[in-house]
DNA sequence: GCAAATTCTGGGAGCGCTCCCAGAAGTTTT
DNA sequence: AAAACTTCTGGGAGCGCTCCCAGAATTTGC
């Protein structure tokens, strides 16, 4: 690896002055488009890249930002939803000349290491219960947007899939089969994800018997467990919202395993269209690639210092029929 | 936000210079337990965190790694294998001090990017082809690790799991069963890890007629179409190891709309154990993780500049045994 | 005991940029 | 035609660290 060329070999190329360089470089204003031209010239035959490192100190940006997971385990990687957002987020980022450094947030000085200017903003995905992640970041200056409706509320922006209409509508397409006894695999009480695709089915089986929840936590294993003991309370029941595909998977084995034909014995519908299933789930899809690029854009016009920015992005979300129910 | 307190800040309230401050962050030896105490206190006491920005400037050191993904749509990223990896890579990566850049390399430009010194050195996942990307970093003396071997071959270190032992081992489990017409839905040919795996399953068919190849692409569509192909030319077929878990739902998916019944009339074997499936799959188990671990902990050692480093690290597979087959 | 080695410490010169400031060049107004 | 702007340009002072070097404190050898 030769000497990297600076920005003065730039400049000393195209003849003028390093301040002019930056100045083409950065798009700012005043520049004949004569040097302007020169300096294009220059920065193509050297190859020359600036230095990431000097740019943030110089200039008190960090040219990056950070997606946060906010999970001790670092489980959410394996979901699809999370591979999607990601996916998005780097779409929107193309262009922007900006980094996507990754955080898993267990050990808790990420909090000091985020508002401690090693990135311009953070993304935080996957917030439980809550988490004082959010605030602190947001006490601190640091633009923030979450993945999702943080439970605590508060003022920090979010963007989030429209989960209580989802699930309403899931719940809808299973009364409409003519199902009578119909439960639901609730994800966990302490995310709003959880709670909002429950108040959907809730809404939907209103002046029905609606005491038919097992809780369950995103896993294939949860789902599947939360099916066996549904099972067992209510062995006729006929169908059943699973907050997420994911678990949906886990269910569909519970029922195999118990002798249930699906959608014959009990219709189930899932949530996130996120993988293909034997048989194939009926589910509420949602767009997770446009969930991350709102995100990321939400972010990005943070940092900027647009105005007038929403505080609250829903995305809409459609049902997808196939075989499941 | 308060002004960041810089290593002056530091050193004045330890007692100490700024060189011993920084002696002591960097765990560099001729520092007196006494200073290297009040650094320490100093440092918890102000909430201190260097800047990385500075360091890398004068420190020539990016202290970031990038994790390259070679997939022009950025569809691994859906990928259960790929999460896994990268959830390896950040548990390696804890404790580091080092970042994890994350980058797709569809523009041409990510080989200037990552030799123009912005990160310490590269991973390199999912390469297809004769991609010239490894090559370029190589030559440019980036250091780089591949995960998963590189078809093009070179000197270029690499970590990937035994695949070819694990298709031995999964078709040879088909045979013991009693199959008679045992066919294999292979991963693209032209990466090393379709290859392997096929002929994997060719050694244990030796003897044997096979010619029952399908190759697909690793996705839950391609899964389902070779499948489909497959019956069609073979239809009474009873065997098939299927070079990938998210192939053999959808191959799952074609056995059952074609009133296949798993593992009676078709016994299936999948690879990577990363996803759950009607019936559970018997499947080839690699460690996901360990491969991200080991694949980072390679990269690092060699950033470090150790000697005698292993240029290949092979890690092995196991058959688990489930209901499919 | 003193010289020589060894461990420790502080000072200060950059790393490669950005951004402020002052001045040069060019344009419009009176 | 000079005055008053406006657009453009270069110089140079940092940003917050690391790392080299020389000097101070401490230990060791004879």
């Amino acid at each position: 690896m030769t000497t990297r060329p600076g920005i003065d070999e730039v400049a000393r190329l195209a003849g003028v002055s390093k301040s002019t360089v930056s100045r083409v470089l950065n798009g700012a204003p005043h520049v004949s488009s004569r040097a302007r031209e020169a300096v294009r010239k220059a920065v193509v035959k050297l190859d020359y890249t600036p230095n990431q490192a000097a740019r943030s100190l110089a200039g008190h940006r960090a040219h990056a930002i950070a997606l946060v997971v906010s999970e001790p385990s670092g489980r959410v990687l394996t979901d699809p939803f999370f591979a999607g957002v990601m996916r998005g987020v780097h779409a929107e980022l193309a262009g922007h000349r900006t980094q996507l450094v990754l955080m898993m947030s267990e050990p808790g000085d990420v909090g000091s290491y985020l508002t401690n200017g090693h990135v311009d903003g953070a993304l935080v995905i996957s917030l439980h219960g809550h988490d004082p992640l959010l605030s602190l970041l947001y006490d601190n200056g640091l633009p923030v947007v979450a993945g999702g409706r943080p439970l605590a509320g508060g003022p920090v922006p979010y963007v989030d899939s429209d989960n209580f209409t989802g699930a309403v509508d899931a719940t809808q397409h299973l009364i409409s089969l003519g199902c009578q006894r119909i439960a639901t695999i609730a994800g966990p009480s302490d995310m709003a994800v959880g709670l909002d695709r429950l108040s959907g089915w809730r809404r939907a089986m209103s002046g029905r018997r609606a005491d038919l929840v097992a809780y369950s936590d995103f896993t294939p294993e949860g789902g599947a467990a939360a099916m066996t003991s549904l099972l067992a309370r209510q062995p006729d029941l006929d169908g059943v919202f699973v907050a997420a595909d994911i678990m949906a998977l886990g269910a569909l084995q519970a029922l195999h395993a118990a002798g249930r034909r699906v959608p014959d014995d009990v219709a189930v519908v899932g949530f996130d269209d996120s993988v293909p299933a034997v048989p194939p789930l009926t589910t509420v899809k949602q767009d997770v690639e446009k969930f991350g690029r709102m995100l990321t854009w939400r972010l990005l016009a943070e940092i900027e210092g647009e105005e007038g920015l929403p505080p609250t992005v829903l995305l809409p979300t459609s049902l997808v029929r196939r075989t499941s129910a």
